[in-house]
DNA sequence: TGTACATCAGTGAACGCGCGTTCACTGATGTAC
DNA sequence: TGTACATCAGTGAACGCGCGTTCACTGATGTAC
């Protein structure tokens, strides 16, 4: 990394998905510009269009690596317990709410980016992948098979839940906001409800 | 009503108002501009300053008029029910998610509105009428004192639940959707989990 | 090893665009006498 | 009831702005011979 300016950037579709990452989170997912990414790149505005086709392509390209992180984060929490135990259903919550906190703005863009735009194959891919990891891992915990309507329906439960905890945290709503202990407390406890140990509670 | 041109509109406030919100179903809390909004409604664009600040005072008239609206159908929800009938809590989560899919647009602004901007006490005063609301339904199902954080937590946690579903399904997340009979059956699901009937399940 | 040349990642100037907001103004309305 | 006048909701033209994108170009790099 010499500082020494050279004419071939080298790495410049990574640094200006670096920028406008950097961009989103200071100015919001709609409050940015990839003008002021290409500043900070210290690039002309005229060279982004090298390596992406137009805006679009470098907001999705900036989701999918945020998609990416964000499974990587989820999978390195659920294998941090043996499988069957409960913590692997709270690592899993707690993962996705510390990706939200620490990334806001592209956690809110990886949201609101998927329903514009018709349908692009790589970004559902992405999604879909997150899904199954939570599927797998609730239907796990209860002895059930991943593919079953009972296992989706109790995942997709969870992860409304969490969710949901995420987009009113980054709201702002509900304050003062809960502590990392408290969040801990209604993740176990939801989780509880929400996941009986093999039996339905009457 | 006539059809004829005035030169005083008579009710621009409302009706630019009426105009914005179309266009934020149309093309998004983001897509749209008051300058088309003024087209819309027929005046020029220099005429929405004699009625807001700026911009932004009429985006936080927008939300303030959807926060009411969505109030004013979960305590019909609500009161649909005698005091004591479960339906009561699955019609609160029901009204919350028939409002974020009859106007997405304003229900996506209502919160992505909140954080900006320094504390506006309006917002977050028609913010609190819907929170408290859900606090009280929840503590007069489960027989607590609505104030006490056993309450608070379980109307959260209720929330949090009704809350992700609505985004998660305006972003198309969870393909193909669920029925309206499905959503039923997963309230009534998730609300027997959470307010277990006067004692903890075990 | 040296040279000719194709490739391609960059430049920088320019474009058209629509926006939010301001300005001096105009014309309708309501009220005091 | 008629008139003078203050009020104020509208006009329409203009502003500066920053944006995304295109264009012909330039200079560095890699490869064939």
């Amino acid at each position: 990394m010499a500082n020494k300016k050279k004419y071939h950037h080298g790495d410049l579709r990574d640094a200006l998905l670096d920028a406008i990452r950097q961009l989103i989170e200071r100015d919001g997912p709609d409050g940015f510009s990839i003008a002021e990414a290409c500043r900070m790149a210290g690039v002309s505005t005229a060279a982004p269009y090298k390596h992406f086709k137009d805006r679009g392509d470098m907001l999705k390209g900036i989701v999918l690596l945020g998609m990416e992180r964000l499974y990587q984060a989820m999978q390195h929490a659920a294998d941090a317990h043996p499988a069957g135990d409960p913590l692997r259903i709270v690592g899993l919550g707690r993962s996705y709410i510390d990706f939200a906190k620490a990334e806001p703005g592209v956690f809110r863009m990886m949201f609101s980016l998927a329903k514009s735009g018709p349908e692009d194959d790589d970004l559902r891919a992405a999604g879909d992948a997150a899904n199954t990891l939570v599927e797998r891992i609730v239907a796990e915990h209860l002895g059930i098979d991943p593919d079953g309507e009972e296992a989706k329906l109790r995942a997709y439960a969870l992860w409304c839940f969490v969710h949901g905890h995420c987009f009113l945290m980054l709201d702002g709503k509900l304050e003062p906001g809960l502590t990392v202990e408290e969040e801990d407390t209604l993740l176990y406890l939801v989780g509880r409800a929400m996941l009986p140990p093999r039996e339905d509670a009457g």
